[in-house]
DNA sequence: CACCATGTTCCTTG
DNA sequence: CCAAGGAACATGGT
């Protein structure tokens, strides 16, 4: 079986969907050997002490925060777990294949283990695969856990005058939510893009924080009922591949309400749907729906 | 050649 | 110290 595991888009619900997917097949396996091909996604980890610390380790769980990926290892039994922090950039994938097959082109970081290769492969060498952990710990809340509310949200878009589309990539502030879900989000909310985080009303924030947890939510649903089974059905669709034959997947264009439709109609009132650029960074909006 | 791209981090400026 | 803006990172698609 021949698994590969690609997303184009990597926020939270597709990191969601990529640990899930790993999780059970990591699980228990032991690290034999380690390439490091581009120290920079170690971001700082020298290459000897992760080879030191994982050859030998055995994978005892996976899991997500914001957009990282936890790799919890041990090196023996009763030892303390340790956490190996990955992030797929902007063109990350993580996935196992046979010893076998050939290593792609911007392969990152190989590790082997007995029968297959885990291979973390990023074109654009954005991501990360490190023993640094700092970035992690300056998280805001998982907007999906159950026990998260939008208090400390509330409290950190108090004050602050930047427009509330910027503050949603803040990751310090909620985690997970990129520019993609930044934008339909605040399409579920009817909040406009350029409004100014402090002038939000508590309805407002309110409102937002159950969009925000709604998109993703949903993002997730759908990519957890989709067939994981096909692969090399489009390039720029943002759905996940396995090997297998390629099968309908949902078009893209009509997977969002706003984002990458510039100028076409708001599937809500039909006004022609904006984009403009906040922060270096494509924004979409309906004009009419998010006047909020 | 031009422009665009899902993310994070660093540097400057106020 | 903070907030905010911009560039940088590196590569590929259109």
């Amino acid at each position: 079986m021949f698994y590969i595991l690609r997303s184009v888009m990597p926020e939270l619900p597709e990191v969601e969907m990529l640990v899930r997917h790993l999780a059970p097949l990591l699980q228990n396996k032991t690290v034999r050997k380690v390439r490091v091909r581009r120290e920079r996604v170690l971001a700082g980890t020298p290459a000897r002490i992760l080879k030191k610390s994982l050859v030998g380790a055995r994978f005892t769980g996976l899991s997500r925060r914001g957009k990282f990926l936890l790799f919890a290892f041990r090196r023996a039994d009763g030892d303390e777990p340790r956490i190996l922090v990955g992030h797929l950039g902007m063109t990350g994938r993580m996935y196992l294949a046979p010893i076998n097959v050939p290593l792609p082109k911007h392969a990152a970081v190989v590790l082997g283990l007995d029968r297959e290769n885990f291979i973390f492969e990023d074109t654009r060498y954005f991501g990360r695969f490190t023993l640094q952990t700092e970035t992690v710990d300056k998280l805001g809340p998982e907007p999906l856990a159950e026990e998260s509310t939008p208090e400390g949200f509330r409290q950190a878009l108090r004050g602050s005058r930047q427009a509330i589309k910027v503050k949603l990539l803040d990751q310090t502030l909620v985690a997970g939510v990129g520019n993609i879900y930044a934008c339909e989000a605040l399409f579920l909310a009817g909040i406009s893009p350029k409004r100014q985080a402090r002038k939000l009303r508590p309805e407002q924030v309110a409102e937002l924080w159950r969009s925000i947890r709604q998109v993703l939510s949903q993002a997730i649903e759908r990519g957890s009922t989709l067939p994981l089974s096909y692969s090399g059905a489009g390039k720029r669709d943002g759905l996940f591949y396995f090997g297998g034959t390629p099968q309908a997947p949902q078009s893209y264009q009509e997977r969002f309400w706003v984002y990458d439709r510039q100028d076409q109609p708001c599937r809500r009132c039909q006004t022609p749907i904006k984009r403009l650029v906040q922060a270096g960074r494509s924004t979409f909006h309906c004009p009419h729906c998010q006047r909020g």
